[in-house]
DNA sequence: AGCATTTTTTACCGATCGGTTCAAAAAGTT
DNA sequence: AACTTTTTGAACCGATCGGTAAAAAATGCT
């Protein structure tokens, strides 16, 4: 029928990601991306139409591969446990490149509305997994329960930015096991344990 | 002597920062500085040197204009009450286009060194600010000072990040309240009040 | 008024930007 | 092996990038 790409798109995402992560989206050139992934000009065209449809694919890859550590806030039972195991997990996977769809939002005045649709989605989609976790805990002081859920998501941006500055990932762990110390405690299944 | 300049360098200053900030260093072009500042390209050049030096001058102009906040947290005595002041203060001057250091950190990998160490002393001075207020408390219950200080810087940054977001200012404030609210007390004026 | 000095204007530099044209090369099908 | 279909390669597009050279215009000083 026809002859076969010899690159498998799958590859060349992660490696395009690699390019956009570290430098952003208006500072990633053809050239680097040409660069990164080995494939020519027009292979890449032919692939993803142009530079805009290709960061959006890259941003669907991200977002998938990221998708682990979003879903423990969907884990049952909900409560404030599933939001330390997320803000441990954070730490644990803090990396020098800060996080890629804080790093878009900083960018989006230069972004498509469609991109900027799918960033601002999947930022909602964090506070509301915070959210949801804390309206079905249990306190015994008083919790602005949406404030808590816009602090965390915040708290959240805070930390992935971190990892751009040369503190170490020691460092953040202990900020975010101060910050679990800080949380009111749900006491929802204190028998159980946490 | 000479024939005197048409343009204020603080004024120009004031216009190439608007740029800057909301676009970013990497997207915003010489065009784009000269039709902000109305002078044409070859005065830029002559007042600042190149596209470098022009931004490095306006990253002072803009921390310049912020120092306010930050020497809220020098204010004697030191204890957490500064702390909540910068907080609420940040609260209170949420800008949509978020906060030019911060935005700048996610473009280290195109800055030169000298831009850097400016931004890395900056973010590390606020760190600082937290840390001294957090040692000159006193509290009843355990904390990890260093952490707690690490934690705060990087609330700060995902604070002035939500900006970017469409989140309302009274979202923000409301979220610094609950935060200043887990926050540990400090005991030390207790009977002074806050 | 005339000189000296500085700013501004205009035009231009090579490099690179994102994107396209078109033909050559490679593979599957017959 | 001939044909068809798709990928690939190279050259090329106008536009814009950051930056510069040199002359023209404007001002203060004498």
């Amino acid at each position: 029928m026809a002859r076969p790409k010899n690159y498998q798109r799958e590859t060349v995402l992660e490696q395009a990601l690699e390019v956009f992560w570290s430098k952003g989206y208006a500072a990633t050139s053809l050239s680097d991306l040409i660069e990164a992934t080995g494939l020519n000009k027009r292979s890449l065209y032919n692939e993803f139409g142009n530079k805009e449809e290709m960061f959006l694919a890259v941003l669907g890859h991200y977002q998938n591969q990221r998708k682990a550590v979003l879903e423990l806030l969907t884990h049952q039972p909900l409560g404030m446990h599933n939001i330390h195991k997320v803000l441990r997990a954070m730490g644990e996977h803090i990396d020098t490149r800060g996080c890629l769809v804080v790093l878009s939002m900083q960018e989006k005045e230069l972004l498509s509305p469609e991109i900027l649709t799918q960033i601002t989605s999947c930022v909602s989609q964090v506070r509301e997994g915070f959210q949801v976790n804390i309206e079905a805990s249990t306190f015994n002081q008083p919790v602005n329960t949406e404030a808590l859920a816009n602090l965390l998501s915040s708290q959240t941006f805070g930390i992935a930015g971190m990892g751009k500055i040369n503190i170490g990932q020691a460092s953040i762990q202990a900020a975010i096991e101060q910050l679990i110390d800080l949380l009111p405690e749900d006491t929802t299944h204190r028998n159980q344990g946490e």
